[in-house]
DNA sequence: GGCACAGCGATTGCATGCACTTTTACGAGA
DNA sequence: TCTCGTAAAAGTGCATGCAATCGCTGTGCC
């Protein structure tokens, strides 16, 4: 077809494709349910339908995507159960990594999340919603990734991406960033003194309360039509 | 080409390619660090090209492979490190399922799993190692399933498909089929008496053991040549 | 003798086309 | 009118072909 690409540009064509639709999912442009047809997809993005397909596997494989032979692909739709057990992964998780952070972290590590976790407090101040969640993110990655475990890292991290459609409005609760804060509090002074079994139920409880927060949203749009697949912006 | 696929006959093409190609990682057929040529595996299956692509990318996405752009698939090769961050992870995923499984387990599968385990006693005085690697397989499905948390177990699952090439031989250590079943019982006791605590505490000493004990395995073969697929001497 | 670059072979990446499966729409019979 | 059957349409699954990229080898230059 037409020459050049006009997307993000890396990588593969594929690796663009699965970010591209990946994010879709993620952000909940498209929606739990809707059908993704291939034809349509790889229209949408003027690339054949090969890519496409590679990269619908791909999230497949992830969990983005339910895919049954024959029968099309589309966006994974979470049960309220599938939901609440990924939730409580994620708690387990997280626990495993604070835990191990609080007792593997690097001086050099330790002193970088506290002196961010620090300075985020002038963002809930703010009330500066986008920023905190930025924030939030690089601060819960900071404690996988000092967890010193890559498949941890991973395991935790392919979780996270799957729960993100249903975190996205967490922070809209009124008050909600002012407790996170507090609640990273907890996490970051018992990781500080090396006190891991603290410093994992302090982390189990942050995502409790997160889950709790997110399952108001869970309710909302388990599938609708299909205004989606045109432009965004 | 030539008219019917001639392989194990279920679902498509690509997931029959997933498999074999996935199964030949798994039991060391291909060792780690092995070039996975496109063409040579679609000749080798008699498939063509395509299902092959999309199921190194599925392997990829599993971990199983490694795949750079424009430069082909290897057999994923893990590093020591890696591979204690497995087990590892291993470990504390048991110990979750092992406690979520003290706590919510049926009356059915606490006897199902009780019984069987009971049952499984004639296999070590027997000394059948081949039997008892199935029944071991099964009764830390069991352990999963017990869960009853989709979510952790579909990660438990992947950890330990990832970790199988690693595990074959634990079982040929003198004296470990007793020491598995003993191990076994301490969980089984725990989970019947609904103390999850001590059950997971148990599973994750079980883990920590056929770790170390595979730890030997891992040590050999990091690679090699490649003399696999041709001649070699 | 060593390094750089150009040409070539090998291999991957993507597009297109055809076969097969599923789905849907329409019509005949009860 | 409802049900069942059948056929067309839509959409997926796989094969094949071509373009692009990588790696290697050989040659020229320093």
């Amino acid at each position: 077809m037409s020459g050049k690409r006009s997307l993000i540009r890396s990588g593969t064509t594929v690796d663009q494709m699965v970010r591209a639709i990946g994010d879709r999912i993620v952000t909940g442009f498209l929606r739990p349910g809707e059908k993704l047809d291939e034809a349509s997809l790889a229209a949408r993005f003027d690339v054949s339908r090969t890519p496409v397909r590679e990269a619908l596997g791909r999230l497949s494989a992830m969990g983005l995507v339910e895919r049954r032979p024959n029968r099309g692909a589309t966006v994974a739709v979470v049960t309220q159960e599938h939901l609440a057990s990924m939730f409580e992964s994620m708690a387990e998780l997280e626990a495993i990594c604070a835990r191990f952070s609080a007792e593997r972290m690097t001086a050099g590590e330790r002193r970088a999340l506290e002196s961010e976790h620090q300075a985020s407090a002038r963002l809930v101040q703010l009330g500066a919603e986008e920023d905190y969640e930025y924030f939030n993110t690089e601060f819960h990655t900071r404690l996988y990734r000092g967890a010193h475990s890559k498949h941890i890292y991973e395991l935790t991290v392919m979780t996270r991406s799957r729960l993100a459609p249903f975190r996205r409005a967490q922070f809209m609760l009124p008050g909600r960033l002012a407790k996170s804060w507090q609640e990273h509090d907890v996490i970051v002074t018992a990781i500080m003194r090396g006190d891991g079994a603290a410093a994992g139920q302090a982390a189990k409880d942050h995502v409790s309360i997160v889950s709790e927060a997110s399952a108001v949203f869970a309710a909302v749009d388990p599938m609708k039509p299909a205004d989606s697949i045109g432009m965004s912006s």
